[in-house]
DNA sequence: ACCTGAACACCGTTCAAGT
DNA sequence: ACCTGAACACCGTTCAAGT
C-alpha cells in the first residue's frame, strides 16, 4: 500500500479545492494556474480531470449543491414545509460562499443528485395535488427568486467600494433612502418567499 | 465648425458600443482592446472615460436601464399595473441582450435615473397605502425574481452545449423530464409574478 | 502511457515616450 | 496637455518534449 505524499486527485477534491480558493481570493482573482499551485501539482494537472475552466466551474456548482445536503430536507412533511426548507438551505449555502454565487447562478446544475432532488420534489407536489407541470413551474419560480436574491445580496456586500447613499441631513435624502434605512438589506426574502408560497398553495388540491 | 471624422467619444457612446459588442461576440469574448478597435480609436482610449472594466460594465448596466424607458411606464395607473409593466419591461430588455444579463445582474444600477425611478415607485406605492419600508421590500422581491429569471433563461439558452435530457423512450425518463416537456421554458414567469403581486396586494391598504 | 512545462495567443492596465 | 503604443504582469490552453 504505497501512499502518495499528496492526496490523490479526484474531480470532487479538485472542485472542492477550487471552491475554497474562490472563497478565499474571489472569483476574479481565481485562475487555473493558482489552483494547480494550491493543489501542489503542476499547473496543468487540472486539465486531466476537467476539459476547461467552464467544466471546473460546473464542478464547483455541483459541490455547492452537495453542500445543500438535500437528503436531510423534511421529505416527510408537507410540500410547503419542504419548499420553505429548500429555499432557506439554498439561500444559506449561497450566502456562505459570496464569491461563488455568480458561478452557481450562471449554470444549471445537472448532476444526478440535482436531477434526483428535482424529481422527488415534483413527485411530492404531485401527490399533494399539483399537476406536474405546475409543480415544475413553482420550483423554477422559487429557484429563480432565491438565486436572484443571493446574487443581489452578495453583489452589494462584496462591492462596498464607495457607498453613494447621502447622509440623512442631506437635502437629496429621498423616500428611497429613508425606506432603505428602516429595512435591513435582506429581510424581504421571507416576504417574497411567503408571498409566492401563499399564492402557489391555491394552485394545489385545496 | 471642424467636424471630426469619427464620432466624438462620450461615456454614453462608449457604453452603448460596448453593449453592442457584448451582444455580438458575447461577454467572455469581449475585451477592452476589441472595444477600442471597434470604436476606431487606440485600444487605450476607453481608459480616458472609464477607470477600468468594472466602471465600463457599470456603464453598460446604465445603458440597459435607459433602454427600459421608465418614463413611459403607466405612472398614472394603479401600483399593480405599474409593477406588472415594470416587471415585463425589465424582463424583455434583459432577454433582448442575453449576453449582457450577467453584467446587469452582478451590479446595482446607481444612476440618477435608476434612483429616481425607485423613488417614484416607492412614492406611488406609499400613496396606495403601503408603508415605505414594505414598498421597498416588494420592489426588491420583484427585481430579484426578474433578474433570477432572466439569468436562468439566458444561461440555458446560451449554453446549449450538450443537452443531457434523455429521449422519451429511455427508461431514465423521469417525472421531471415529463413535466419539463409539457412546459415551455419561460411560462412560469407570469405565474411567479402574479403569485407575488396577489400576495403583496394584501399588505396594502385594502 | 503518463507527466511536465515551455510556448502561443491572448488579456487588463500602466506609463514612458512622443506630439 | 493630450495622445499613443510599448511593456508589464498576468491569463487559459495546447502540445512538443521528456520520462
Amino acid at each position: 500500500m504505497k501512499q502518495p505524499t499528496r492526496p490523490t486527485l479526484t474531480r470532487e477534491y479538485i472542485a472542492a479545492t477550487a471552491l475554497e480558493l474562490v472563497d478565499t481570493i474571489g472569483r476574479e482573482k481565481f485562475s487555473m494556474r493558482k489552483l494547480g499551485a494550491e493543489l501542489g501539482f503542476d499547473p496543468m494537472a487540472v486539465y486531466r480531470y476537467f476539459a476547461d475552466q467552464e467544466a471546473l466551474f460546473d464542478g464547483i456548482a455541483e459541490t455547492l449543491f452537495r453542500e445543500l445536503d438535500t437528503e436531510t430536507l423534511p421529505w416527510q412533511g408537507s410540500w410547503r414545509v419542504l419548499a420553505e426548507q429548500y429555499a432557506h438551505r439554498l439561500r444559506d449555502t449561497l450566502l456562505a460562499h459570496p464569491h461563488a454565487v455568480t458561478i452557481f447562478a450562471t449554470r444549471p446544475v445537472r448532476s444526478a443528485a440535482a436531477i434526483d432532488t428535482g424529481t422527488r420534489m415534483i413527485e411530492l407536489m404531485t401527490a399533494a395535488g399539483f399537476a406536474p407541470a405546475v409543480a415544475l413551474r413553482i420550483m423554477r419560480c422559487l429557484r429563480e427568486f432565491i438565486i436572484g436574491h443571493a446574487l443581489s445580496l452578495t453583489v452589494v456586500q462584496l462591492g462596498e467600494r464607495r457607498s453613494r447613499k447621502p447622509a440623512p441631513e442631506s437635502e437629496t435624502y429621498t423616500v428611497l433612502a429613508e425606506a432603505a434605512d428602516s429595512t435591513s438589506v435582506d429581510d424581504h426574502f421571507e416576504l417574497g418567499l411567503a408571498a409566492m408560497l401563499d399564492s402557489f398553495a391555491r394552485l394545489g388540491s385545496e
